[in-house]
DNA sequence: AATGAATGAGGTTTCATTCAT
DNA sequence: GATGAATGAAACCTCATTCAT
């Protein structure tokens, strides 16, 4: 029998406290992803986490911060957690791809965090500021991740020399048509159904196939 | 030698007053696809026009139609004028399929127009009665439209049988990331640099080319 | 008989048009002499004006502009008129700042604007910004120009030698004198009765005396 | 050898305490002369106190009270001794007054306090209880106190028959004047330089000359 | 028909005050 | 008693839409 732990005795105020800024970015990210940044309202955030507007405010100073948070938390993250492996990995340049584009699926594709992707797309003209944000902290890291691995191809004798940005887009592109399609079937009668692992693994298998190098 | 018609002899006031709801159309679609509709300002619409808010209104009862509008302008037309195509075209369908991308290219694909394609997916859940619009008069139609043209080409032995639904979407995929790409270059620095008619050609090949029957 | 001259056919909303600002700095003096800056709301001012709030931002853009429109409206003109008598004057200069003084206190003294002078005390730490506006507009080329007229006095000989700036203080401190003891009286059962011009005169009256030289 | 009162014993915990109020008003009186009533916040308040929020109001349960507070300690307890000094002082009224006045001087002109004078005009309008009750506390004993000083000179012949309430008005002038100017010179680059106690020794100095009845 | 002045609902953000811990 | 998380009434400002001229 053991005393409780410190952890363990929170409740009340001090247990919401802790869970706080977590739920106000779940919330966020779901209206973000639903409305759009400048359709989503921030009362509807608080009201959406259980909470009032004040409360959001205490946790994050603006609308902006907030985003800022929201794709530090679901994005940079996962950022970070992919570059991890690279920097680990042993095996052969083609099963490394395979196993980053799994990892980053399952932490970022499979989820409406992805949505993201697209939004800073449509809402660049209004936040000029959250766009370079997110070129900064996100696309322009992704890149050079990718860029790397493409690189580490070839330097092994793996992948034939190619142009590296055609991989890039290559992998990316994908991401964006799961993306829309995803949110339009959301949002009305959608024409198309779509099978996200079964498209995902498809396109891996062709990109990967093509960048072998050949007898 | 022929009398003027009555075109001829429009000018000035006459002339500018014709040509105003294209001008609007104009603006109205460069600021849509900067700004976002959410982020667009009716104002700024018609002063990009050159006349008064007054004026946007008399020829646009509201945002949402002057949006109804743009569309129909832009994408309905383009439509109809592919859905031709494939009326009158008796050739084979693989030649018929690359005849109509290169047509939607040309009248969509290459223009501010085509960024509309993205907008409405972050937009959808502010405006859900243009989401439903768009669906309605443009998506569906669209899809048909590509799902006519594969059948077509089962029909007449000229594809193998295969997911109708996959090929639409594979025609769609890079739409997309085009778009998408493009935008966030005209933002900010953008790590990635595309060349589309070169990107949309070999999309197209590789996508005609996996359909074709083989011996 | 002639025919009416166009500012004669304005009326209805162009008649208004050309007035707002008027009635909008007046309701705006009004409000931040009885309440302050801070607590002047803009909703009030505009109300006030018999317009709406939106009315009140077409012609100034922010609180902020609207102080400051304030103040060049029943300050700075008036500065500059005073500074016009200096430019013109030929006279002795004991009389010359009798009639600065006098034209003064009927442009600005003798009306709530001269509290002007005094809110921007209390609020510069909340408004830095527009107190230097103030400093820079206002009290700057007041004390220039006082700083002028005194040293015009010396050099002619009609006053005697002495500091420059106690002089300056001299003829300001009556003004925030009448000011605050002003405000005191609207809002409570005052204990000091003022007569304005019977001070003003008597404080004048000492001070071009204690500056004369004597044989 | 004395026994340790109950006030020597006190330390830590209970010390803080102890000196909590007294603290609070010093952060307020700082705040309140920075920025104003309406611009200072609470929690900045409590901060500058080095105390939290909720124990700011456990000592004072509003913003209004904590002024009032304020006011009492900083102004109200100096009247009081002033006050005390004219109902103990046995020799000539000049004198009196040249006491009173350099008591006041010490105990509240050189101070940040003195600044709560002007401030009550530019925030009377939003809090008039406020401005009520500095009336009533501050403004109304420090003048009933002024006038029973001259009519004392009158009584005794000290001082010629006059106008009362122009004294009292002579003596209260410089104070506004002082309090203004340097507030003006914190906030920005102040056109004037003041000597504030040159500037007051004069002040009485004139003032108790002209009162004084001569053969 | 064209203009742009006017409106007011609604958005973001602040802050005095309360209260559970 | 002390803390600071939580609240929600306002405050400033925007902008789609209307309508007198």
């Amino acid at each position: 029998m053991t005393a409780p732990t410190s952890e363990l005795v929170i409740k009340g105020h001090q247990r919401r406290k802790a869970e706080r800024p977590q739920e106000l970015l779940e919330a966020a990210l779901d209206l973000f992803v639903e409305k759009g940044l400048n359709g989503t309202r921030t009362e509807e955030v608080a009201r959406l986490a259980g909470v009032s507007k004040g409360t959001l405010y205490r946790y994050y100073p603006s609308k902006d911060a907030l985003f800022k948070a929201v794709v530090r938390h679901y994005l940079t993250a996962a950022m970070d957690e992919v570059a991890g492996i690279l920097d680990q990995y042993e095996g052969p340049t083609p099963q490394l791809l395979q196993v980053l584009a799994q990892t980053w699926w399952r932490l970022v594709g499979d989820s409406k965090a992805s949505f993201l992707f697209v939004l800073i797309a449509t809402e660049a003209g209004t936040y000029p500021e959250l766009a370079q944000f997110y070129m900064d902290e996100v696309m322009m890291p992704g890149h050079l991740l990718l860029q790397k691995v493409v690189q580490r191809g070839i330097d092994r004798g793996e992948f034939h020399t190619t142009d590296i940005t055609s991989v890039v887009q290559a992998l990316i592109a994908p991401i964006y048509f799961v993306v829309i399609t995803r949110k339009c079937a959301q949002v009305c009668s959608a024409p198309i159904t779509l099978q996200p692992d079964k498209f995902i693994a498809t396109q891996i298998e062709l990109l990967t196939r093509g960048l072998e190098t050949r007898p």
